[in-house]
DNA sequence: TTAGCCTTGACC
DNA sequence: GGTCAAGGCTAA
C-alpha cells in the first residue's frame, strides 16, 4: 500500500520541545512498532534530539524551539527576504532530512505549525544578544532536566490541553468487575439480534479492570502553568509520552459546561414554541403510515424521545477510559498502545456506543435485525463523524479537538505530526466544525442528524425501505419545524444543515479509506470493531 | 538556495 | 568571561 505521507522506511524523530507535541510523529502516523524506536527519557542530550521540522540534529534554541542549524537558517532567510512559496503538490510534502529541500513551502509551512516564531527574526538584523524568549528556553531546559515519570497505568503519547476531569462513572456495569459487566464488546452479543458472524467480530477482550472506578485520568500539573506559550500543556511531558495520572475525582466536580446555551441530553427539553406540548409516543407514532406531519401533535414528544436515548458524555467518556485502562493493565510495560492505536481503541469504544444508541432508539427497534445491520455497517463512519462534530462544537476551544476521554490536544499540534493525509482529514473535519458553529447547531439537530444518517433508505439490500424511507422523512420534518421555531431569523437553518451532510458523508468515507489503509498496514489493533466493519465493507 | 560555520553581544 | 541565540558569510 503506497500512501504518500506515510513513510515507515523513514522513522521520524523523537521530539520534545517547548511548546508540546507528541513526542514522535510515529503516534500519529506511524506503525504499530513504533514503540521499538523509541528511547527512555531524557536519554539523549539536548543535542542529540531530533529537529521537529525535518529530523536533523538539533543544534540549539531557534526562534522558539530546538531545530536543527537548516531549518534555522532556511526560517531566518524565509522570514527576512518574505519568501512566498507555493507547493507544487497538495500541501502535505513528506519532510525530512533528505527531502526537506524539495518543498520551501510546506517545509516553512511546518516551521510555523511546529511553532517557530516570525517574531523572533529581528526585523533591524541586529547582531548577538538576547532575544525575549530566553526566559522560555530556560524554563524548557529546567522540564527537561526533571524526571518526573508517572507510573501511570494509561499513558497518552500526545501532548493534550486538559479542560475538564470526566465524572465518575455512575454506572453499575462500569464499577464493577469484567467478570459481570458487560464489555462494550458485548454490545452485539447481548442483543442476540445479529447474526452469528457479525457476533463473532466483537470477541470479548478479557480485560482486567485495575482502577477503582472513582480514579479518573488527570493531566500533571506544573508550578506555573500560565508561563507558558499557548499550546504548552501545563505539565511535564517526558521525550517519548505525555503522562496521565489518576487520582480522585474531586467531589464537586462538574463537567465541562457546553461552549453554548446546548440543553443537557438528559435534562427534560424545552421547546421555543409553547403549543408544541401535546405528543404522539414514539412507538405510536411510527406506526403510522403513511406518516402525516403534524407540526402541533409530533415534533416535542418526538424529538425528546430522540434526545432520550442520547448517552451522557461523562458516561461515555467513564467507559472509553475504562476500556483502555483495562487494555493497557492486561499489556506488559513494554507493550503499550502506541497513540494511533489508542486513537483507534477510543474510536471503537464510540463506535460501541453508538451502536448501543441505535439499538436503544425506539424507531431503530421496529426494523428488521437485518435491516439495523446494513444501515449501520452503511453509516457506521457517519455515525462516528457526527459523534465527533457534536462533541466539537459542545466543549472543544477554538483550534482544539476534544476528545472523548475529556482531553483536548491542539490543532497545531495534530496537523505538525500528522501525516498529510490525515491532517488533511482532520482538517476537513475541523472546516466542518467551524460551519457547525457558527450554525449554533444544538443537541436536537445533532440528533436529528443522526437518525437522518442512520435512516437511509438507499441502503442496498434494505428490506423494509418504505419503513426507512418513512422515518427518515419523519426525522426530516421534526428537523425542519423545530430548526424553524428554535430559530425563526435563519430562515434556511434547515437546508444548511442538510448541505452539511454530503460533506459529513464524504469525510466519512475518507475516514473508512484511510483506516483501511492502516489496517493494511497492520496499524489497526486486534479484535476492533472499526476493523470488522471495514472488513464488512471490503468484503 | 542551502547549510555549516563564524561573529556578535546581552545576559548570567 | 562563559553561554547561547541571534545574524552573517560562503562553499557547494
Amino acid at each position: 500500500m503506497d500512501l504518500p505521507d506515510y513513510h515507515p522506511q523513514q522513522p521520524q524523530p523523537l521530539i520534545h520541545h517547548p511548546y508540546s507535541y507528541p513526542e514522535d510523529l510515529l503516534t500519529l502516523e506511524g506503525s504499530s512498532t513504533s514503540q521499538e524506536l523509541r528511547t527512555e527519557p531524557d536519554s539523549r542530550a539536548e543535542s542529540e534530539e531530533s529537529c521537529p521540522i525535518c529530523g536533523d540534529k538539533v543544534s540549539g534554541y531557534h526562534y522558539g524551539l530546538l531545530t536543527c542549524e537548516s531549518c534555522k537558517g532556511f526560517f531566518k532567510r524565509s522570514v527576512q527576504n518574505n519568501k512566498r512559496y507555493t507547493c507544487a503538490d497538495q500541501q502535505s510534502c513528506p519532510m525530512n532530512l533528505s527531502q526537506r529541500k524539495r518543498c520551501p513551502s510546506c517545509r516553512f509551512q511546518k516551521c510555523l505549525a511546529v511553532g517557530m516564531k516570525r517574531e523572533a527574526v529581528r526585523a533591524d538584523r541586529m547582531r548577538g544578544g538576547r532575544n525575549k524568549f530566553g526566559p522560555l528556553y530556560r524554563r524548557d531546559r529546567q522540564m527537561k532536566q526533571q524526571k518526573v515519570y508517572y507510573q501511570a497505568p494509561y499513558r497518552i503519547k500526545m501532548e493534550t490541553t486538559q479542560t475538564h476531569r470526566p465524572t465518575a462513572p455512575n454506572d453499575p456495569h462500569l464499577m464493577s468487575s469484567h467478570t459481570s459487566a458487560p464489555l462494550p464488546s458485548d454490545v452485539f452479543h447481548q442483543s442476540h439480534m445479529y447474526p452469528s458472524d457479525m457476533g463473532q467480530l466483537c470477541a470479548p477482550m478479557h480485560l482486567d479492570c485495575t482502577m477503582n472506578a472513582d480514579r479518573v485520568l488527570t493531566p500533571l500539573s506544573l508550578p506555573n502553568p500560565g508561563l507558558y506559550h499557548g499550546t504548552f500543556p501545563g505539565y511535564v511531558q517526558e521525550k517519548d509520552e505525555m503522562p496521565f495520572s489518576y487520582s480522585q475525582a474531586p467531589t464537586n466536580y462538574v463537567h465541562p459546561t457546553p461552549n453554548n446555551s446546548f440543553t443537557p441530553r438528559s435534562t427534560p427539553t424545552s421547546y421555543p414554541c409553547s403549543t408544541l406540548n401535546s405528543a404522539t409516543p414514539l412507538s405510536q407514532a411510527s406506526t403510522q403510515t403513511p406518516y402525516t406531519p403534524s407540526l402541533a401533535t409530533l415534533t416535542p414528544s418526538f424529538l425528546s424521545q430522540l434526545l432520550e436515548g442520547e448517552q451522557e458524555e461523562s458516561q461515555l467518556c467513564a467507559k472509553v477510559l475504562t476500556s483502555l485502562q483495562r487494555e493497557q493493565a492486561n499489556r506488559g510495560k513494554h507493550d503499550r498502545l502506541n497513540t494511533f492505536s489508542i486513537m483507534c481503541k477510543m474510536a471503537d469504544q464510540t463506535l460501541f456506543g453508538l451502536v448501543e444508541w441505535a439499538r436503544n432508539s425506539a424507531l431503530f427497534k421496529e426494523l428488521k435485525v437485518d435491516d439495523q445491520m446494513v444501515l449501520l455497517q452503511s453509516c457506521w463512519s457517519e455515525l462516528l463523524v457526527l459523534d465527533h462534530l457534536c462533541r466539537q462544537v459542545t466543549y472543544s476551544k477554538e483550534d482544539c479537538i476534544y476528545l472523548v476521554t475529556g482531553q483536548q490536544i491542539d490543532l497545531s499540534t495534530i496537523i505538525s505530526q500528522a501525516g498529510g493525509r490525515l491532517s488533511g482529514l482532520v482538517s476537513r473535519t475541523q472546516d466542518l466544525v467551524s460551519k457547525l458553529r457558527a450554525f449554533q447547531l444544538d443537541r436536537h439537530e445533532f440528533v436529528c442528524l443522526k437518525h437522518l444518517v442512520l435512516f437511509n433508505p438507499d441502503v442496498k439490500s434494505v428490506q423494509s425501505r418504505r419503513q426507512v424511507e418513512q422515518t427518515q422523512e419523519r426525522v426530516n420534518r421534526a428537523l425542519m419545524e423545530y430548526t424553524q421555531q428554535s430559530h425563526p431569523r435563519h430562515s434556511d437553518k434547515f437546508g444548511q444543515l442538510l448541505l452539511r451532510l454530503p460533506e459529513v458523508r464524504s469525510i466519512s468515507l475518507q475516514l473508512e479509506e484511510y483506516l483501511y489503509q492502516r489496517h493494511l498496514l497492520g496499524d489497526l489493533p486486534c479484535n476492533s470493531l472499526i476493523t470488522e466493519m471495514l472488513h464488512t465493507k471490503h468484503s
